[in-house]
DNA sequence: ACAAATCGGTAACTATAGTTACGGATGTAA
DNA sequence: TTACATCCGTAACTATAGTTACCGATTTGT
């Protein structure tokens, strides 16, 4: 009885983390009660520091965070363990892995707060049920929209880390922004410590060359507030290596 | 009567191309017949030097190159023109714009020969037909497995490019092939230009760094053949930033 | 076998970027 | 208003990486 409704609490709470997911988008409410069903999906529950998923193991399915958080580390080349992300309830994890035909977890996935999370086999994604219920064809469509996204992100910030100078990365990163906001006057999004980390630069580093752009007349910023005044010079300046 | 001979010519040859094409893997000749037929897919041909699809314009389907030799292009935050990438026949563009959401060529192709090129709509690409056939829901899978590996490859990339000092990425790269090769002696399939492309460094200065490390005692190598010496200190290179 | 092309290593030099520590400006909380 | 925390800019220094030109070794083509 206990046990039920803490069974049907949780199904509860995976509904309402599904139903704010991007895996899920779109899907009306009652389409998504169905799919649930048909999804087969598994629910683990951690405590904080559990290894959720070790690197290697063998792949289940698409990871969704339904309570907690949860952080991503990966191992690189020399074995030193690295944070790649921290997840919050809603987001994804393994979605690259899950098509890729590598069967196996390509990073470990560890607790950092006590959490629920619940794992949709990749067969079930791609799945129809006998039903053909909707709910299916829009559940792939947004795991392409996922991978798409996802790889178009990384080609953006690969193509920032390409650029060899500092000062042909900052001047990239500011023509981007002013090509967003359509205007050469806009308030950057990040501070110096993450425009650092994004441009994958120091930050002291960082500040001496923004100001020397300033000095000679490119830029004119204070804080977070940015002027492009020599748009000619920017995109020379972006242009070198 | 020509016309028509010469159309199903290039049907011939669309067939032949779509059977060694990563998107209709695992899809069986019969299966493929039908199933081109549901695809509802276009055909375009161009001379050497036109532009098949400008940037910005709007997104049709995912770009397969029939015959010749295509070059996707895109202009940096400079507005310079920078090849992307040059595609043979079997080979697919426009595969990560397919379901991003932005219904716009993200980059400029332009046929580096005389071509042929096929254009499969991205609704085409995950619909069913009346008749569901089999083929619709393999093209499904080989669309997600292209962009899994599409996300992890430049996953990967990204990471050597996020080590800052041409050491750490040295190291970390050989520590990569080692681990593939599964020995500490191994043939390099890069010459030096390609390695310092690859890990977006100097040729002499990575020769500099190499000869370096050799010197040390962490690798012993002579042009292509590579041996790690010290895993150790080459595992301590790789941490570094 | 020989000439030409390609590849890889080197030197000398220039340029750029990282590091460390600090302090003023700004924001936040009490 | 004040104290504290955070952010950003700076200086002085060290370290790293890029550039240019060249040359010997190796490969390729005739």
């Amino acid at each position: 009885m206990q046990q039920r409704t803490m069974k049907s609490r949780m199904m509860e709470k995976v509904k309402a983390i599904a139903s704010e997911c991007r895996l899920f988008e779109n899907i009306r409410p009652e389409e998504l009660c169905a799919l649930l069903v048909c999804l087969d999906f598994k629910v683990g529950s951690f405590s904080r520091n559990d290894i959720i998923k070790m690197a290697g193991a063998l792949f289940e399915g698409v990871g969704v965070v339904i309570e907690g958080q949860v952080s991503v580390v990966k191992e690189n080349a020399a074995g030193e363990r690295i944070v790649f992300s921290i997840l919050k309830q809603g987001e994804l994890f393994g979605e690259m892995a899950a098509f890729s035909g590598d069967r196996r977890w390509p990073a470990t996935v560890i607790a950092q707060t006590d959490c629920s999370v619940m794992y949709v086999p990749s067969d079930k994604l791609v799945g129809q049920c006998e039903a053909s219920c909707s709910g299916h064809s829009k559940l792939i469509l947004n795991m392409l929209g996922i991978l798409s996204r996802k790889a178009i992100t990384l080609s953006r910030q690969l193509e920032f880390l390409s650029i060899r100078s500092m000062r042909g990365r900052i001047a990239a990163f500011l023509l981007e922004q002013h090509k967003k906001s359509g205007r050469a006057t806009f308030m950057l999004d990040m501070n110096r410590n993450e425009l650092a980390d994004f441009l994958n630069v120091a930050r002291p580093s960082l500040s001496r060359e923004m100001c020397r752009m300033r000095n000679e007349g490119i830029l004119d910023f204070h804080r977070s507030s940015m002027q492009i005044r020599d748009m000619a010079a920017l995109k020379d300046a972006a242009q070198e290596r």
